[in-house]
Formats: structure tokens, sequence, C-alpha cells
DNA sequence: CGTATATTCAACCAACTGGTTGACATTCGT
DNA sequence: ACGAATGTCAACCAGTTGGTTGAATATACG
């Protein structure tokens, strides 16, 4: 999955899909027992994972009739070096930041040719 | 503007804002001189600007005919926490990511009842 | 005063989001 | 083989997002 930012922090978004995350900080979890605490159907928490795994946040893997969700959390590492690369965090990567900077803005389709 | 991190993540999931945050790095700039290098209307530059004010990323001020805006990094600051509780990035403060999650985890809308 | 500059507002539009429900496919247990 | 459990799919819906254009509002300049 191509995890961009774009949908890395699209995913995170959603206090839902951050609730989710944070059960799964836990523990690997089923999808039905991911949906039990939320007040939404089991499709609308299908979604969710989707979105999740889609942004590489998690991944999920089939076993028997149980598909279990595990976090992923290298997802984040990129998303959290483009934020502490505005000087208000410790432990900045200014080389990594620089090159993040630099894909984005050089993204044609986004300025004017 | 109640930053939360809904507004923050939602803010920086668009690499318009994503592209304006960097610019800013640099310096503060009017609004005509953030939108100078994007292929899309100073309209469409207002809106992202007033959506990155709202999460608190920036913030405007008027100074005759010109406004100035200015980076606010404070508000990626309880984001950055939160990410970096997902355990892959050093500096972790553990404390404030249980606070975080207590917090998100404890409201009422968003769980059954 | 009149005109150019800087920015927002309002109406509109297509596409996306986050939710629903009901039907469907798999797999497990007996 | 049957029935219950696990998830997803498809269609639908209301609300939001990201863009457009044209008019409106200040403010500054000469």
């Amino acid at each position: 999955m191509a995890a961009s930012l774009d949908t890395v922090f699209s995913a995170l978004a959603d206090p839902t899909r951050r609730a989710i995350l944070a059960m799964l900080l836990e523990d690997d979890m089923a999808v039905t027992d991911v949906a039990e605490p939320f007040a939404m159907s089991l499709a609308a928490i299908s979604k969710h994972l989707t979105v999740l795994t889609n942004a590489g946040l998690i991944s999920q893997e089939r076993r028997g009739r149980v598909k279990w969700c595990k976090l992923e959390p290298d997802a984040l590492r990129e998303a959290s070096v483009w934020m502490q690369g505005f000087g208000m965090m410790e432990g900045l990567d200014l080389d990594a930041f620089e090159r993040f900077l630099d894909a984005e803005l050089a993204q044609p389709s986004l300025l004017e040719e």
C-alpha cells in the first residue's frame, strides 16, 4: 500500500479510527471485537479498518473466519518526521525532513507550470 | 480556536496546506504571496488558510490591507505527542500520551451508552 | 476623489466521507 | 448437512470538501 502523508493524516483525522489504533496498541484484535465498544454498525467499522489498512497503519490477516487486525506503527514514522520538522519536538532529523519538503513541493500537479 | 486532533490532522491531510506550512516555515507571508506559486485561485488559498487557522496551525494578522500569515507550530505538539505514543519515535512522553488516550476514549458520543 | 490592490463572500458544483440497511459469502461447530 | 458466527459488498443518503467564478469590501496611492 502506498502510504502517503495524505492517506496517513486523513486516516488519523477521525476519532473512531484513532480509538481503534489505541485499542490495537494493547493487542491484536478480531474485527468483531474491534467493533464491540462502538455505537455503530460492523460494516462502518469494517470501512474504517479498510481506511487504516490503506494508510498502512494496520494490517489484516484472515485466519479461519476471523480477520485479525494488527497495528503497524511504522507508517506513523514518516508523518512524525514531517511534523518534527517544524522544530518544536526533540529528536529532529533535519535531513529526512528536507527530503520530505522537497518531494512534496516538487509535485508538479500542485504547482503552476 | 479549539484545535482538536481532528482539525489538526485533517488540516495536515491536504498537500496544498502542508506546502503552505512549509513556506511559512521560511518566513511570515501575505495571502497573495502564499497563493502565488499555486495553480489555483486566490479564493481557494484563502479557504485553505482558514482551515489552517481553525486548526491553530497558523495565525493571521491584518496590517493595513495585507493579512500576514504566521506559522504556529505549537498546534503540532499535541498531535506529535499522540503519534509518538505509538512507541516508534524517541522522546516519548508516556504520561502525556496516556492522558490523550484517556480523554479521547472517554468521549461518550463515540461509544455506546 | 478615483483607481488599483488585497482579501473575502456567496453561490454553485463534482467528488468524497461516514454512516445506514439488507443481502451475500465463508467458515466453524454439532 | 444445518445453523450460527464473521466479515464484506452494494446501494443509498446527508453532509463535507476543495475547487470555480463574480461580486463585494476595505485599504492605500496619487
